[in-house]
DNA sequence: TCACATTTAATTGTTCGCAATTGAATGTGC
DNA sequence: GCACATTCAATTGCGAACAATTAAATGTGA
């Protein structure tokens, strides 16, 4: 009876939840990000966003979001954050009145050579190896979209 | 050269960075719980505070938070936000006055039975076998726990 | 062309998450 | 027993994250 019960709770307990794990090992990373991020004078989220903007430049909000996965309820008030912080310029295009495009100022690009280093004190903190942290990654990424999939039906 | 250029640039590049697969991936967790959670009236940081709570009743608010690796700052305002949906009750410990123990109330331990169906849906989102789940949870798991370890030295 | 739908950002309000500080209770070393 | 440090929760302030709404620009069909 007692057994019976305890197996029944089984998929109610907390270390049972992969998604308590991902929730935690985000917060995990966030965490060893802080110290580093903070001599950019960057957040993680805002981090993301300068990856972004570092592969390509001029983009509009909306390209960000969908590459994140945010909407212009989180972005817009960032990305002010970031222009206040005279890493970014927020520009409506011309084209399409409706876009705002999102460009580097040169402090923003000058920023990336600061940042470089940031992936391998990441990678010393994880400590794996690199194709380990690929083959995780990979598994990570295929579960996120497995799990979009089934939001956008 | 320009070969040379792409080459520096990988580990910058946003996919190729794991800790945006998890948090992307914890993101949408999130999305995939909210709807299920609508239904009891819980957000998923409540619903994890809720399962601490039905593994052991009455505990302290310290012990949650080191369950869930979070501090007073975030888990004082949500536990008065759970006390006012009548799901657990808060008192200060007579043996320690600074203490503050969480128990459920009898609505709060009876959700238990509502939340069953939870962790089904939530596998047949996910799209994937109980036995790579449960194996990608414990890679996740050592990961974090090593991220951990360097915050605390 | 004109009514209507769609797209895109911005805004508002609520809830996390955390750093830093405060204040009360408890533990300690002399 | 008393000064001192430690522990614990609460508070304050800031930055996400997102739902819901608004408003402006653009696209579409009759």
């Amino acid at each position: 009876m007692a057994r019976k019960q305890l197996a029944a709770d089984q998929p109610l307990r907390l270390d049972n939840q992969i998604c308590f794990a991902v929730y935690s090992a985000a917060h995990a990373f966030n965490r060893v990000y802080k110290p580093l991020l903070d001599r950019l004078g960057l957040t993680y989220p805002q981090y993301l966003v300068m990856l972004v903007l570092w592969e390509r430049d001029g983009v509009p909000l909306k390209d960000i979001g969908e590459r994140l996965f945010l909407d212009s309820g989180t972005l817009t008030p960032l990305l002010k954050r970031l222009e206040a912080a005279q890493l970014v310029k927020r520009t409506r295009s011309t084209e399409d009145e409706r876009q705002v495009l999102i460009a580097l100022t040169p402090q923003g690009q000058a920023l990336k050579d600061k940042a470089r280093s940031v992936p391998q004190s990441i990678l010393a903190a994880s400590d794996c190896t690199v194709p380990e942290l690929v083959a995780m990654k990979n598994e990570i990424v295929a579960l996120r979209d497995r799990l979009n999939a089934v939001i956008g039906e």
